[in-house]
DNA sequence: AAAAATATGGAGACGACCTCCGTTTGTCAA
DNA sequence: TTGACAAACGGAGGTCGTCTCCATATTTTT
């Protein structure tokens, strides 16, 4: 991560197989398999796996990393052109259908940010911005209020995370993200 | 299970042992051990230990079902006593302290809830239940909206429990609660 | 073209999990 | 009390996934 120099071709070839073929196994929720079997069926041999990726979650966080890139881009282009609720409201409802659409792939995510939070560091940190940033703006336009922060926000986005693969729980999520939305509007009388 | 022929001595000693002994781990939040050492520490064999619990997961849930209990029954409590809007929220705000009060034991839990949901499945449904309950008595009193179940509280408790074992996140839990107890409110004005 | 640098792959060491069964302990009827 | 039967013990060792290591192959540089 640290030198730049360009990958070998080779190099660069086996990697973009491994990614490819991961990120096709997650698509399909079948990545419970031997990590050995994994390299065999990239068509890789073990030691080039690991050396390309020496644990599970760092393939998993390398195919996250472009999905979640994905999200906090359209988080920010929802912020450039809508008020700063309708752009969260959306940006949840989005979020979370991306997750039921991607199911395998979320269920995988899920497992990692339970066991291991440090793996989404950059990625999480990265979504907690842009979250952070939508909060800030509807503070500001006064449509949400100000003492609650976004973890709590991203909190929620764990819960959701964490059970999606659960059959039936798309209505609860969504119900989820409603409880967020009303919540975050400005309490109506003092305190 | 089905069968309630009560446990010889022996094996009812050391069923107690296993259990002080991964009380006291849970607690101390060290439980990433090798599962034979646990049994070697409980002063017991490696047979007895998968006799009594065949899984890592069926040991915590039987410590976890007591704490379960005391949540729900104190839930029951609040429903009991007070106003469905203030009880729940006396409720959550219980289980976030709680939570923290006990901080390994609840890190151990997310890693179970979100690794086999089936774990749960019987202490995870009385909980659904009482926290059901609390929301029905809330819509009848009129104090809480209709079109929100349980699952959708649910989902938030699973992302506080996922991600309480890191620093500086009792704020962001409790904000959270704030977000779902405001957003249960009814809403204002008409759909 | 040949030397230097970089990457490959898969055999096998390693370590955790869990089963199996000979031995021990507890229970109960006589 | 004692004998016999059932229940439980415990830990040696089989099984299986993980990961390392290095002789070989490929790419890049000179």
């Amino acid at each position: 991560m640290t030198t730049d120099r360009p990958l070998r071709a080779d190099a660069r070839r086996n990697r973009d197989a491994l990614l490819a073929k991961a990120r096709e196994l997650f698509a399909s929720g079948c990545f419970d398999m031997r990590f050995d079997d994994f390299a065999k069926l990239a068509g890789v041999g073990t030691g080039t796996l690991y050396r390309h990726f020496p644990t599970r979650a760092a393939l998993a966080e390398a195919v996250y990393r472009e999905e979640l890139t994905a999200i906090c881009d359209r988080a920010r282009e929802l912020r450039a052109t809508l008020p700063a609720m309708e752009a969260l409201a959306e940006f949840l409802h989005g979020f979370v259908s991306h997750l039921y659409a991607n199911l395998g792939l979320a269920g995988t995510l899920a497992t990692l940010m339970a066991s291991r939070t440090d793996t989404l560091a950059d990625g999480g940190r990265e979504l907690d911005r842009v979250v952070t940033d939508l909060l800030t703006a509807g503070v500001e336009e006064g449509a949400i209020r100000a003492d609650v922060s976004a973890g709590a926000v991203m909190m929620v986005l764990q819960g959701i995370c964490a059970v999606c693969d659960q059959r039936g729980s798309r209505a609860d999520a969504d119900g989820a993200v409603t409880l967020v939305l009303d919540g975050l509007r400005p309490r109506v009388g003092p305190a």
